[in-house]
DNA sequence: TGGTTCTTTCAGAAATTATTGAAATCAATA
DNA sequence: TATTGATTTCAATAATTTCTGAAAGAACCA
């Protein structure tokens, strides 16, 4: 039988890898390696840990701790909370993956796809106008335009269809998306 | 009425605003700007570029041209063609968004989420076994695994939903999702 | 085969992004 | 209000990613 301390190394162990391969993900997603890994501790502890603690686990500077804590509050996925008797602001993500996953999506449609889509707007409206040039330079036009379009009604779609899922009736989704997967072939 | 020339100078400029806009969004999603922007290029213009007429359009040196191109092909959203009498390779995109979204969603699920996947079976797997140890430690190995778990589970769903996506078959999904925005309350 | 054209590769340079650490700010306490 | 401790900011630096350009490699042709 494994002594508590051997048991106890195993489990922070197991944390560990947890947290770097959250961490070796984050760089395809476009975040930050230690914003990652900051959010992968808190979630795989599942214990309140504060600003020291996680300078000390992740070994990375006092200014990366507190602007990559700041960032994850931002996006909503970890919050802050308080130690009787200590002055110290302690912080914990968010148990629920699925309401993880959501603020995440929430965030990013936020950020990325709401202002492209509004160039997008920009640009066709900008588009000049059909006129009765040559039929050649018409049907480019016309083609133009058609790609844009679809491009367009693609981002909408998306666009719904995460609002459905992120709004808190959407969460029926995390249902759907389980019964999709149920019937597998 | 505009003149052919200030036509095709306004087609030329919108079609720049797409590419650029569609280039600042990549970083947000871990791929090189000049990697977009190529894709964006071909899509909107919707003809079969080479590499040269890549390289001036976009003002990059011939090596990141083919790099960008050859990760393109990788990604499987654009294709080679050729042209009658001219030894030069042309590219042309996918036109159709749905096709190329899922080719991109079937490639990220592979490079990124399938290895990641793997990562949390193997920690996992190599959690300590839960032992007659004090009932404390017993508690936290027990809740530690829980989350393993469920984060597992979240990701097999999501993979599982993305087969079904960009399966040949599964593209009724695309109809799903437009039908399931055209309810909205 | 040698010459020509097109394509890929890759070491170094440039640009971008992440991180540090010390100073400034803020907050609680007495 | 001064003191102490916690937190944020940000210019400087480090690390990483992207890009260039010249050289090597292929493919084609006469």
């Amino acid at each position: 039988m494994a002594s508590r301390d051997t048991q106890h190394k195993k489990i922070t162990e197991a944390q560990d890898r947890f947290v770097a391969s959250w961490g070796q993900m984050a760089g395809a997603w476009g975040i930050s390696r230690t914003m990652a890994e900051a959010h992968a501790l808190l979630y795989i502890t599942g214990k309140p840990m504060n600003t020291d603690e996680i300078m000390d686990r992740l070994q990375i500077s006092r200014g990366n701790a507190s602007m990559s804590i700041r960032a994850l509050l931002d996006w909503g996925i970890i919050s802050r909370t308080h130690k009787r008797g200590d002055r110290k602001e302690y912080f914990e993500a968010d148990q629920d993956v699925w309401s993880m996953f959501r603020s995440i999506v929430r965030e990013r449609m936020k950020r990325e796809v709401e202002p492209l889509l509004a160039t997008l707007f920009e640009i066709r409206d900008a588009s000049p106008a059909p006129d009765e040039a040559s039929g050649d330079q018409q049907k480019e036009l016309l083609a133009h335009q058609k790609r844009l379009e679809e491009m367009l009604s693609f981002m909408q779609t998306m666009e719904k269809l995460s609002h459905r899922f992120v709004s808190p009736s959407g969460s029926g989704l995390e249902l759907a998306a389980k019964l999709l997967t149920k019937f597998d072939k």
